[in-house]
DNA sequence: TGCCAAACGGAACATCGCTCCGTATAAACG
DNA sequence: CGTTTATACGGAGCGATGTTCCGTTTGGCA
């Protein structure tokens, strides 16, 4: 035997062939904008088709469809939770949260039918929540934080709190003007204002 | 031409054969069955099967999967609501109106996975809350008018708020001890009577 | 009893998720 | 560079499922 292979670590990556990366990531697009058109119940084969592979190749990378969506809402809920980042390091700490958090009603509105996948009962979906609330928890904490020490915003303002506030400001936005979400969540932020320099 | 037929009115029944009523009754009781032991996700030639009829006959009462579910759902709350009479000509106020709320209970629960079916976003069911709400509500509104009135519990206890609040108690039931919703039921009927001769 | 529209049964069709295996190729080796 | 080999790819095919179609059966009426 020869096995001249592995020369560093060997741990976490095991090395993969570059055509096999890109199409890793050519497939999470394609699901992106299948699932955005035709929801979460969208035939495999439609995704295999706009990332311009066989079926074989997806349940090569996700070996069952729920393994696809879940990669799909890590990849965007990771998304999110990067732009508080980046809106903190462009914007004042006010304008920052208040993007951050249209940022994120955009998000929640736009995964509405995977929500319900959620809760499907799916074991593959069970850990998700935690995922999504380990990664966006911080984010809007660090946000919150940076306004509360700029002095703009009042203190003892729980992100979980708001997290779900937003949710549930999402959910009667199926038949209202598209507008009414963006105008609540600017309301909310107003509020958080209005006791900034108060005490306690 | 002939015609002879449609002696009398001809608005809502179009007149079906004796046949075919029954296999309409036996294929609710079968779907019934089987929704309960395999989920609402069964497939359509079980329920066929069960009820000893083929699947073309299935789709001829119920054209689509959805129309049989919610058949189903429709029959199982006129049967809860139906209790709530039949209850209360049997046992006085209180206990008539605690017994139905276990029934209820029971109701709920056993109803899970269809509730997730619900809201998975089809169209098909859209109108069904507003059904179960029309039925369920007067009907647990009567039972607590008669206890109201034998000066059994309070006044001023909304039907609408019971109801949920019951379809909350049943929601963590999928991994305690079985009867911990009816005790908690029971408990909720305790609470009602305590203000029972109380003014206002 | 004879007729016929209504109802039935189940084969057949269209899709789906998923598997299998022959083929193509990235990349390590000489 | 060619050779070689493990890796990855493509897509036909399988089993399951919702739904349709149509030849056959049957309830109910004259």
């Amino acid at each position: 035997m020869k096995r001249t292979k592995q020369s560093a670590k060997e741990g976490a990556e095991p090395a993969r062939r570059a055509d096999a990366q890109r199409n890793m990531e050519t497939l999470l697009k394609a699901a992106l904008a299948v699932f955005g058109k035709s929801g979460v119940d969208a035939p495999v084969r439609d995704i295999a088709e706009k990332a311009g592979v066989g079926v074989g190749t997806v349940y090569r990378h996700f070996p069952q469809r729920s393994d696809l969506i879940v990669a799909v809402f890590r990849q965007e809920v990771d998304a999110c939770a990067d732009a508080a980042a980046e809106l903190a390091a462009k914007y004042p700490p006010v304008e920052a949260l208040s993007r951050w958090m249209q940022r994120f009603a955009e998000f929640v509105a736009t995964k509405r039918g995977l929500a319900t996948a959620l809760h499907s009962g799916d074991p593959a979906y069970e850990p998700l929540p935690a995922y999504y609330d380990s990664k966006l928890r911080p984010a809007l904490d660090s946000l919150l934080k940076k306004a509360v020490a700029a002095g703009d915003i009042r203190t003892g303002v729980a992100p979980g709190d708001l997290l779900s506030a937003v949710v549930s400001l999402c959910r009667p936005a199926h038949d209202v003007a598209s507008d009414h979400t963006a105008r609540m969540i600017a309301l909310l932020i107003d509020g958080l204002r209005f006791g900034a320099g108060g005490k306690r």
